[in-house]
DNA sequence: CGGTTTGCTGAAAACGTTTTCAGGCATTTC
DNA sequence: GAAATGCCTGAAAACGTTTTCAGCAAACCG
């Protein structure tokens, strides 16, 4: 009654080998049953399949990718994850991977150009098919590493004049510009930019000054008050910052933002302040993710393809390690979305009708 | 002139082979030196290490994953990204494996169960050395598959009642039944629940579910009109269920929302019904994310705290692949975030200030 | 009917490591 | 001075596949 051995051993972990054994064939065969079925008689392939199913076989990709020399894996390095930015990129790159077969790793460094390197390094030893990295910060080792070692990559995100490998960019900076044109075509004249901390995101910080250019290249003040940058993206930074910018001596009729979500923050503040958004202020986005739906009211924005670039990232890289050679920098458009935060400036002080 | 070969032949692939060869050693001497160079003398060590760098040598990580039977990388299964919900919980995870020196791969199957089997297989095949799997809806295959196969694994984001292998659960039920309890103890005697979409994610329901019953608990009336679904996350489907509920017959003096993001929607439908926020309707919310900081007035809620699910899951996930058995069950605690969108309810029915 | 093609199969090598094993040499010990 | 001990080293096996190669039988051709 003790020690009965239980009937059902299923085998802990079946290799080629087992079936082999139980089919009455050489690995060779299983192999091909596996790969090529129609180089195997019909007889044996048959053996084979009911001895898969017994020992419900699943093949070893490592020990595949050990003679293949290719993993069918591809790596994706990310600034961070910390703020939800280059997530619907990610979801992209994910669905055309797993469309085309390959799986995905990803790694954060937060920002860590070092890190960023031995990551790399790290995909490397892996064995990564390929490499898809964000962002435009970069150390010149990370390129010299991977050209080193033969690795393909595709950049995704990055500053326009720095493109390293086959690039995927966003035109943040003629986005913002655009957004500045919007504005001045309604007629705006005086006109603030209110963005993101630039010290960390040098696209952001490309849109920040571009967009203070393209002010004055209308020939249109903006004077310091009216550049506002705040501390972080929370609401309360913006709401401080906002308060800054409203409460100076002469207020202008329209601001443009580096991102969707300080429209949340801003249109609190204009509302704290007595001030109807869009007509005693215009405010438009430039849009990394549909936040600016949510806004009150909902923001016009410039809207920036972050599903496109994963998507485009992830299928030039997979002609990229077919062999193809894909375009050196690809431009993805931005996109004008008119919602209800901008309207033509009230030329004249009349009284505003909305109020009392 | 012609065909002069390049100086620097920097081997396209150094192996421990071709390290052996420079250092005029054995490929094991080199492999000795990689993992435990206190083993091998210093004028042959150093020799080693002088071709290391030559070479600018990389180990294939692949060879040592097959003689080791270890892959030092996790897979992670998520039923989507499109909504950033799980994202602050992966980035705990990311970091967490990173810091243990293991990889992280990702998969989504947009909620689609069958798939999420395919993908867990996928794992398999690519010796992961465990498994980390969101959210409650799962086939009964999934379990029997990976128990088949000995693969460790941790759930998290489960509903309570069915947890699958060690499992970390947000106790989302009890937040809101919290949120409840709130406003109970405020006075208020009238209190809807405003939902997202409960089809497709069972956590959802549950809140949902649960904080009707809850209400009756309380001896309280939860009509019909005071349980509101949305269609979406949209700002529109928000606003349409808002106003749905605002247009009752006899409105709530308080209303528990099933996810923050909710509270933009309904406040901005608030304020276009002419209500204040909290003194004509108090609003609480069951967060998931930092969401809430950004409603106008900023949204009293009940914090789930998605990053330490993610950090636990791992760091459960890592004990149970070192051998060690982590608890059957996890519950971490929700928090109460009093901020600005509640209050108690106003006794008497006296003229509206705000108004006109 | 002999020779050639064709179809199917298995043995063995290869992928890049780690690890076991045994042997060689120098040093210690009696 | 011989035996025992210790340290260091290299050969070879192993991990689970795919693929090449050669062999063998059957089918085809003249």
């Amino acid at each position: 009654m003790a020690d009965v051995k239980p009937r059902r051993t299923t085998a802990p972990k079946a290799t080629v080998k087992d079936i082999a054994r139980t089919a009455g064939v050489s690995i060779a065969t299983v192999s091909r049953v596996l790969n090529n079925p129609d180089l195997v008689a019909a007889d044996k392939r048959r053996a084979v399949q009911r001895a898969l199913s017994r020992h419900d076989y699943i093949p070893n990709r490592t020990a595949r990718a050990m003679v293949s020399q290719r993993s069918r894996a591809i790596g994706l390095i990310v600034p961070t994850l910390a703020n939800p930015l280059f997530v619907p990129s990610i979801a992209a790159i994910e669905q055309e991977l797993d469309r085309a077969g390959y799986a995905l790793m990803i790694n954060c460094h937060e920002r860590d150009p070092a890190r960023e390197v031995a990551q790399a390094r790290m995909f490397i030893e892996r064995g990564m098919d390929g490499l898809l990295i964000t962002g435009s910060d970069h150390l010149p080792e990370l390129p010299a590493l991977l050209a080193r070692h033969r690795m393909p990559y595709v950049t995704q995100d990055i500053a326009l004049d720095t493109p390293m490998g086959p690039s995927i960019a966003l035109d943040s900076v003629g986005a913002l510009n655009a957004a500045i044109d919007h504005l001045h075509a309604l007629g705006h004249r005086r006109i603030a930019v209110f963005s993101g901390p630039i010290h960390d995101t040098p696209t952001v910080k490309d849109r920040f000054v571009s967009a203070i250019a393209r002010i004055k290249h209308h020939g249109l003040p903006c004077p310091e008050a009216w550049r506002v940058v705040t501390e972080d993206y929370s609401n309360h930074a913006t709401r401080t910052a906002a308060r800054r910018l409203l409460d100076c001596d002469e207020r202008p009729t329209a601001v443009a933002l580096t991102g969707d979500i300080l429209g949340l923050g801003l249109t609190t503040e204009c509302r704290a302040h007595g001030l109807n958004v869009p007509h005693d202020l215009s405010i438009i986005g430039c849009g990394d993710t549909n936040m600016g739906e949510y806004v009150d009211p909902p923001l016009t924005t410039v809207r920036m393809p972050f599903v496109d670039m994963g998507r485009t990232a992830a299928q030039h890289l997979l002609a990229l390690i077919s062999g193809e050679r894909p375009p050196k920098l690809t431009v993805l458009p931005y996109e004008l979305v008119v919602r209800q935060s901008v309207t033509a400036p009230v030329k004249m002080k009349r009284p505003r009708a909305k109020q009392a």
